[in-house]
DNA sequence: ATTAATGCAAAACCTTTGCATAAAT
DNA sequence: ATTTATGCAAAGGTTTTGCATTAAT
């Protein structure tokens, strides 16, 4: 199993307190789960998941993985992201600290990197009041290259 | 069919002007599904782009919706969402005028408003540098409720 | 004439749902 | 004991692909 390190296990114990406090068990597989994705620095699928636990010797069946990813999306513990590009079906997911923040995505190699903090201001947040639109959350993503993928 | 005021007929020719400028060809089916597109304040589904013209009598194949939708998709004239509430699987797509621009999505009617101009600095659009990584594009959705989601 | 687009059917695909088993409280 | 979660199989539903027909250049 991918190790990690303080950071992510700190981030890794809150996602499964809010799983608890939400009313869901934190059960080995989603522990699993939670865990594999966490330690990936790429989206992943759902059978994705399934492979590299299984890989791993942590046979986990494909639908827990799809349950407990909705499960962590429901709590904010996870992104779901749709291919821009391409327009595939397959959902690819990545995991998301409990701070609000923005995400980098490769276009390349699905790669994520969250982007601490907001940046928005409070007028950008208001952007429409013109409308008499109550925003409620806003999700801003940048798409581009990676340095790795950049080079290559 | 519905009635495009005048701004709306200009989108729409622009839209189609990209779509043979890349190399397609502008048929009826295809500016059946741009213009009832458009003219809808909310984002549809395939499906419903299909049974809306066959209502108004253009019997257009949902296949061909699917495709002109992937089309516009693919010259920057429609934008695809997906739920981000119940993560529902299917796909609803709003008209894109070609200036850059942000979107206000209503969590309740799939209305769909776009904010013209773009509100984020220099500085906010380089926020990969720290990473080596290269921005090319960004999105920035607002969700929420609507005037009219809101008092009902 | 040659190329491109449509539309039907069928397939492919991802995802969800039933249900029995197993685990946990 | 009761509740909850897992996992297989099967179904569900959206989207894509083949292919023949039709339209357009």
């Amino acid at each position: 199993m991918p190790q990690l390190d303080a950071s992510q296990q700190i981030l890794l114990d809150r996602a499964l307190e809010r799983m608890v406090r939400s009313g869901h068990a934190a059960t080995p597989q989603r522990r699993l789960v939670a865990q594999e994705l966490l330690a990936s620095p790429c989206a992943l699928t759902a059978r994705q998941l399934a492979d590299r636990l299984g890989a791993q010797g942590d046979r986990v069946g494909v639908m827990t993985v799809y349950r407990t990813l909705a499960l962590l999306a429901e709590i904010g513990a996870a992104y779901v992201l749709h291919d821009h590009l391409s327009e595939s079906a397959e959902a690819h997911y990545a995991f998301c600290s409990d701070r609000h923040h923005h995400h980098l995505i490769c276009s390349a190699c699905w790669g994520v990197w969250e982007v601490e903090g907001c940046g928005l201001s409070e007028a950008q947040v208001r952007v429409g009041d013109a409308w008499g639109f109550q925003v409620q959350s806003h999700s801003l993503d940048y798409y581009g290259l990676c340095a790795r993928c950049a080079t290559a």
